[in-house]
DNA sequence: ATGTATATATCCGCGGCGGATGTAGCATCG
DNA sequence: CGATGCTACATCCGCCGCGGATATATACAT
């Protein structure tokens, strides 16, 4: 039950877009998130602690985010903290991505890009 | 002869890329740039005064703007002052569509969107 | 023993965003 | 004719996110 309408949150960064991407399919690890947004958008987006853990700390906040308690933990090792998107985080993806298929469809009306064709997401 | 390599300036902020699309077809004075960004993203993005001007002032100075000097002004009329894109900006803009059509690409790699084929810029 | 990679955390300066406020011209309407 | 409202530009300033620097700890390789 987030407090905010998720369009309020949009346009997001493009860190917060990259994290959940990275975590779109499946919980990862703070670290390893950091590795998959170098990984998918091909070593362009580089994220440093700061920028990793903060936006980790305030998408948590707003509930884009929860932390994996269940499992690990009790196994002793882990000192990793694992994450995945909350029903509400998969929301506002959905939108930003709404978002960003009308911003190329408006480059490709200003003959920016070629091939329409693209479309939908909900 | 802009200073910095057009990567540098990746990504782009959001008032930055509708800057940038809103004078993709011509030039335009601040006002219509607020009022074209609106209309292009649907009224989901306003631009207020503070982001609008700062923002011009910003791109101006990293080149990826310019005022258009040659005609208006000795009409007499006009406290207009009309912005176009340089060859630096048009080159930015061309960058950062392709940064997000690979972001869409992922997206689509991942299931939350359907449909591939749209592809490339320059 | 030293270095490099994993993994998380905090601090803090820089800079962009964006609302508030101000100025001014011009048109419309009562 | 005075008020209102839109056009158009400009500046100020608080808030907050970004991201580098720094710190700490473990593990594995050299």
């Amino acid at each position: 039950m987030p407090t905010k309408p998720p369009e309020s949150l949009l346009p997001l960064t493009p860190a917060v877009l990259h994290i959940l991407l990275a975590l779109a399919d499946g919980e990862r690890h703070g670290y390893a998130i950091a590795q998959e947004v170098e990984a998918i958008s091909d070593g362009q987006v580089r994220m440093g602690p700061g920028t990793l853990y903060g936006s980790i700390l305030r998408m948590t906040e707003s509930e884009l985010l929860e932390e994996v308690t269940t499992r690990r933990r009790e196994d002793g090792e882990e000192r990793r903290r694992y994450y995945q998107l909350t029903a509400f985080g998969k929301r506002v993806l959905m939108l930003e991505l709404d978002r960003l298929t009308a911003v190329m469809n408006v480059a490709r009306r200003k003959h920016l890009l070629a091939r329409p064709l693209a479309e939908g997401s909900t």
